[in-house]
DNA sequence: TGGAAATGCGAGTATGTTGTTCATATTTTC
DNA sequence: GAAAATATGAACAACATACTCGCATTTCCA
């Protein structure tokens, strides 16, 4: 696993400096991830994400000026967790079946704690307005860890491009994986099976006729 | 394609006997399908609705008594038309990869008119409450269509239940699909080609080491 | 053709929801 | 022990929006 680093969250109204602050302006990231899974953008409200945490709404404002910015710092600490997952999963050499297995693995691991909270973030809530620079590194660093995958294990072939078959294999396991959460299936080692299964037959390019 | 059924939407509140409020019925209905799909559930808002249908609120109530019953209606009709998609890729015998052609072809279509609807209204919309018999019913039949081709198709092999195999199966499809809708991505073709090319691969069962 | 039934209208209301502030209280630091 | 940091939560202002109701217009049909 990385190392966990402790950047400031962005857009903060106050910098936390005692030890009791930090650990309350985290308590306060969690619950918005928590709530924001849980209840989705529309029952993603301040008061809630205060309770939760187990807060006064005031300390919340007193950290973050507005809903938005505490919208972005639970993104970035989502985005940031499951790009260390990816890098994680990729590094070295490994057998297709090896990596496609910790890739599965690490995916299912990431979305265990707040299991839908990745779709909601990409779907529901809003686009981060004034950095929208930091929303696309992600996607962008997200499509390339598949990208680099796909150049390593699937033999080139012709009329098939790269940035396709990436985008093409990271949106099934994310749909395999966004559906098993909604019914409680994530931990089905059935379910890891099969999806491992999956990604090595599409990457190992079976099942295709002539030419 | 198959023949249009005219059943009467359940739950409404006056049964339009002209054919000048059947139609207002139907625009009302498709103008909630289009707020739905472009604003989510968090815009769908009775007023936006009939504003987008060109109907007064007044009249959307004459047939609809509340928010809830409307957003029924626009489920089982897509739900209809998802299943009517399904159904007719999957009869007749042919070889799996003319399946999934025309598999891949019914389920852009059916996404092209409204392309976040599906996810919509099985994430952020509330279940429906009432007769949760017919929300279970359209998961039942659904999977079971995806079930009968896996077991057309696929070879049975030990320790894989058709049903799991169906749900990643499906999952896959749809997360490939919807993300494809997010980017205005849904009419390339190369995306289309990398679809058949997964459900193949997997269905063919190819990159499997041992046993 | 005329009256009854069906359909359509939209300003207005009533009822909530919720983001945010601020004066005050408690805790920590040095 | 005082100053700085941190926490509190009642209260509010602003907004959103589901839904009603009295009346206008259109269609039907005898």
């Amino acid at each position: 696993m990385s190392t966990r680093i402790a950047k400031p969250y962005p857009r903060m109204r106050k910098q936390p400096r005692q030890a009791r602050s930090r650990a309350t302006v985290e308590a306060i990231v969690e619950a918005g991830a928590h709530v924001l899974s849980g209840l989705g953008w529309a029952g993603f409200t301040t008061n809630k994400v205060a309770e939760t945490a187990g807060v006064s709404i005031g300390t919340l404002y007193q950290y973050f000026p507005d809903k938005l910015s505490l919208l972005e710092a639970v993104r970035r600490r989502h985005f940031d967790h499951v790009l260390s997952v990816i890098r994680d999963s990729a590094e070295g050499q490994k057998p297709l079946r090896k990596f496609a297995q910790e890739l599965v693995r690490g995916m299912i691991a990431a979305h265990s704690i707040h299991p839908t909270l990745h779709q909601v973030l990409l779907d529901e809530a809003p686009g981060d307005r004034g950095s929208r620079a930091a929303h696309a590194s992600f996607q962008t660093q997200y499509l390339n860890h598949y990208a680099t995958a796909v150049a390593a294990y699937r033999k080139p072939r012709k009329g098939a491009d790269m940035e396709t078959v990436a985008r093409v294999l990271s949106s099934a396991i994310e749909g395999v994986i966004h559906n098993a959460a909604r019914r409680n299936m994530l931990a089905a080692p059935e379910l890891q099976k099969q999806l491992v299964e999956l990604i090595c037959a599409y990457l190992s390019g079976a099942g295709r006729i002539g030419r």
